[in-house]
DNA sequence: TTGACCCTTGATTGAACGTTCAACTAATCA
DNA sequence: TGATTAGTTGAACGTTCAATCAAGGGTCAA
């Protein structure tokens, strides 16, 4: 059976949205792509803010399987993995000449007044995120000392991300990527170093 | 004299870049804030793009007076210059419930293709910022060991300021914000120690 | 007084937008 | 067979958008 068109739509709208954004992206982009017609869409989508929706939810939910487990598969070392996932990043960038950095982080900027619903998939989003990184730092908890906040330093490693293909996007340059992880890399070193040494 | 057109012009249209975005303010937006009539406006600025290098110009201008100048104020300390500077956008989170960011990173992930006039204004205006606190940097640099990359630093610094204002604005938390920039503190610390212990 | 120049006016244009809807098809069940 | 349901079709709608343009006001030098 072919996909059907519910999820031909979604997958169409998260490729675009991610390309282009939301406000950029028309519905007749969507249905072009997606090979569908205005009436199908309106028939499971309210509106295009609806279809924001379910692309939110289709992003959080692919976070572990379509993110995290490829890239961390192979890699059993949980500070290693969270190199690894901003390699991911990187690689995107330069693999697509700087067109695709993350589809979470430029929602969040690009939509200035979300609705509620909206706002709190972002959010969750970038939850699911940060709490897989403090996870992999809780499991190397043994090289930190006692008091070192995971929480904050997984999200300073999504700043990091975020920012990183901010910069390496405008500047066309992945150095701008490159010397903030290897800063990220510096701070990591010298919170473990206090314990281990 | 009363502020003349095009300078009007050019101040609603930063405003409502800011605080709406490039996409979502329309040119009818600008026309009504600035009380000025499209002709007027299409005589000063062949299209709505041409406004945007307008605005990019006027904020990369702007950075060193109104921005730096008044939060530098009194301050001497060339460290403390930086932590002040961020806590200026942490102020104008809390102050206006999380509706003001930064207009320049909100532009940079929000214009997926931009021309190359504008991706070079906006790189222009991160330049600028970077520079700035690169400079800082280096007014103390006896407090940091001699190979110390002030560049790689003064980026993270961006990376913190503007991943702090993407995550407070979206979880509504400036405990996010407040997270990265004591991660920020530590590492500058980190790296001051190793010189002046 | 004249005319050239700079700037303003606001109705108008046509394209693009999100959305609607009545008609249609195909499969399911009584 | 006939009724019901689920899904599809694409033309059409009203709105909003960036952009245009003919007309004209204000100023100043000649």
């Amino acid at each position: 059976m072919a996909k059907d068109t519910c999820t031909r739509i979604v997958e169409a709208a998260m490729e675009l949205f991610w390309l282009k954004g939301y406000g950029s992206t028309s519905i007749a982009d969507i249905l072009s792509r997606s090979q569908v017609n205005s009436g199908s869409l309106y028939y499971f989508f309210p509106g295009k803010q609806d279809l924001l929706v379910a692309v939110l939810e289709a992003y959080r939910d692919g976070i572990g399987p379509a993110l995290l487990e490829p890239v961390w598969n192979g890699i059993d070392d949980p500070i290693e993995r969270i190199f690894a996932l901003l390699g991911s990043y990187r690689r995107a960038l330069v693999e697509t000449d700087y067109t695709y950095g993350c589809p979470i982080g430029s929602l969040a900027l690009e939509l200035h007044e979300p609705d509620e619903s909206v706002r709190l998939l972002l959010a969750a989003n970038f939850e699911a995120w940060i709490g897989a990184v403090e996870q992999c730092l809780g499991m190397a908890a043994d090289r930190f000392s006692a008091g070192t906040d995971f929480r904050a330093l997984a999200e300073l490693t999504l700043n990091v991300m975020e920012g990183g293909v901010m910069q390496a996007r405008t500047f066309r340059d992945i150095g701008h990527f490159d010397r903030a992880v290897a800063q990220l890399r510096t701070h990591v070193d010298s919170l473990a170093a206090r314990e281990s040494a």
